[in-house]
DNA sequence: CATGAATGAGCATTCATTCAT
DNA sequence: TATGAATGAATGCTCATTCAT
């Protein structure tokens, strides 16, 4: 199992759960619009405010810090674009199901592709501690593929060695992402159930071939 | 061929071609390791200059903007990284030269994983000119990859049609990029040779199952 | 008529027009003491703010670029000084009435000779836009002057020719900015009371040769 | 007669006194130009230099600061415009002198508009002494007219007291002057000939007056 | 809780002046 | 004498953050 790393907190001076979760909502859809239009750095807390609806002292009422924002935007990405894939639970352990997989988690990239760029591109702005909590979000991600090929090996669909798997978890996870990072060169070339496709014959004829 | 880019042009106060050269040189090091630690964004211009060992006047005097350093940057980076390559001429068209291609690309990635680093994601601060400059030049990569797959496939080494090419040629600069970008999750786990190992055996059979 | 040109707008982040209008108020009189001093130039941002009686950061709230408040100082001066009298209407048209309205005019200039003085010096480091409409300004004023000596000839009090009235006009404006750009030559000379009087004399006189 | 400012002087490391008429008269040329179209603040030492033909290393052997560079201009100006008229020596003391001068002085500034508009707008960037002596000679311009009129006064042409002709003299400099800096209300409107004429009548009919 | 005016540290950039060659 | 690269103080402007109302 993964170390579970903590969710760093973000301060406010409001009590009421429900409502912070309310306008933190607000601020994330906003924020996230914005990022895609100018990034981070150059998104104003201000606009940040006024893109959520709401002035900038209510804005400081929910979080410490401009960091915060992109902290909670990137949260919500994967939280809405992951949780659910990175939980699955590995049931047969055969080719198909791993097909499958392959395609539920470049379906979800596919529905997020502008979120994912902001995340990818700025994650790196993010404290160290935010970053890990991230990161191991993604690690997750990776873990789930690891999973499913261990068990795929256990079942003796394939063979492969610990390292070989862990390898190849990556390598499915990063060759998901190409499709949002790489949008400018993919995209007008191949549709998404062509780049899925391709990408399913290569990485399982590849580990097959280990 | 590839459309051919024109190069940006940095503006410079200062005649002496030479000394531009050397100065730049010495702006783009101080640079890199500045970026390094704190990305293009929270380094500032004085530190630059300091970094490169001058006065913020001078560094002025050899650009126009904050971003041509960047610019140079990036520049320098690809230019170090990927000119011998993306300029590669095939020749036999046979898996081992392809294999081989692989080799020397992941190799030279190896060699500039932090200055890369930088690259991808600060690439997308500069100016869409200079966006564009940059992505041709890594165009040029993809393009170099073809090429080979293309040979490769003309002598029936593979079997492969014009868009599965496109997209392995990706999925292999891709995969080069992640040894450098995805440098936290993979190099505790495996060491460069390993890691060109298995992606080439990866790929080759993958490519092999189309 | 004079054609109406429309007032530069200046930006301000602030939505209290009441308070827009108070602060602007000091930033005016501070500027105003410190022109004098130093002229618009030599005058940094920084001391603006502080004559004014808030920070940098407040200026800024209430202005797009120094120069705005360069053209909301001349704007104020032109309102205090001119307004009245150039939209003064013609009565009776005789020589007392214009003998009448150039002690007016020269006394409002007597009024505020350093402020005019500084409108005089810095309007050329206005906008295109803004110095168009400072000019109007003063167009106006000699259109007052015209419009008197129109009626004058009306009535028969003197024998002008339409050009001979545009150039009084002129004249006797300028005649009495002199009073305020030429201070260094006339102030120990003569009181304002004996200036009036031979200017009066001189011009009142010298149309009558027409 | 006139106290005798004496001319600041200007700094020079260059020995040969030819060589520095020379270059300096190259920078005057090249300044007024530039001046004219940015004025003295925004023009910098490089143009100045570049207007001028030579580098900036060598503009500073001729100077020792920027200012200087403002007052060589004014006083270039003031020589070419004013030397011959302001040394005037009064002849016959008639009106028909007095129109011959003023129509020489007013032909004059129309020989050089923009050259005096620079003047008139940038004086007060000078340095007090410089400021005074710029002064000095325009005083000696009032002198001369204060001259004739004091002539016409004891030939029994005019009458008028002391303060009178102090008045006048100063009206008839101003008069001219606005030639000059009201460019744009004038020029459209009357020629020079026309406007010779008219401020003749206008200023002879009024003297007449007292 | 919400608002938005106030703050001032911080930043990119300019430019007059110097000085080694 | 002429050159032009180097310098760094100075400046306009921004923007995250605070806090009184």
């Amino acid at each position: 199992m993964t170390k579970q790393e903590k969710r760093p907190q973000v301060q406010s001076t409001v009590k009421d759960e429900n409502l912070i979760a309310v306008r933190r909502e607000q601020m994330i859809q906003g924020a996230i619009k914005l990022f895609k239009e100018k990034g981070f750095h150059r998104a104003t807390t201000r606009e940040i405010a006024k893109a959520a609806g709401f002035s900038i002292g209510t804005l400081y009422e929910y979080i410490g810090t401009k960091e915060d924002v992109l902290y909670l935007v990137c949260d919500s990405i994967y939280h809405h674009a992951m949780e659910r894939l990175s939980s699955y639970e590995v049931k047969a352990g055969t080719l198909e199901e791993l097909q499958e997989m392959i395609r539920e988690y470049f379906l979800q990239i596919n529905n997020m592709v502008d979120e994912l760029t902001i995340m990818y591109q700025e994650t790196k702005s993010l404290s160290k501690e935010a970053q890990h909590y991230v990161f191991s979000k993604e690690f997750e991600m990776v873990a789930t593929f690891e999973r499913l090929l261990k068990r795929c090996v256990q079942l003796g669909e394939l063979s492969m060695t610990d390292k070989q798997i862990h390898l190849a978890a990556n390598h499915i996870v990063v060759a998901g992402q190409s499709w949002a990072f790489r949008k400018w060169a993919l995209h007008r070339q191949h549709s998404i159930e062509e780049f899925i496709e391709m990408q399913t014959t290569l990485f399982i004829s590849g580990v097959k071939g280990f």
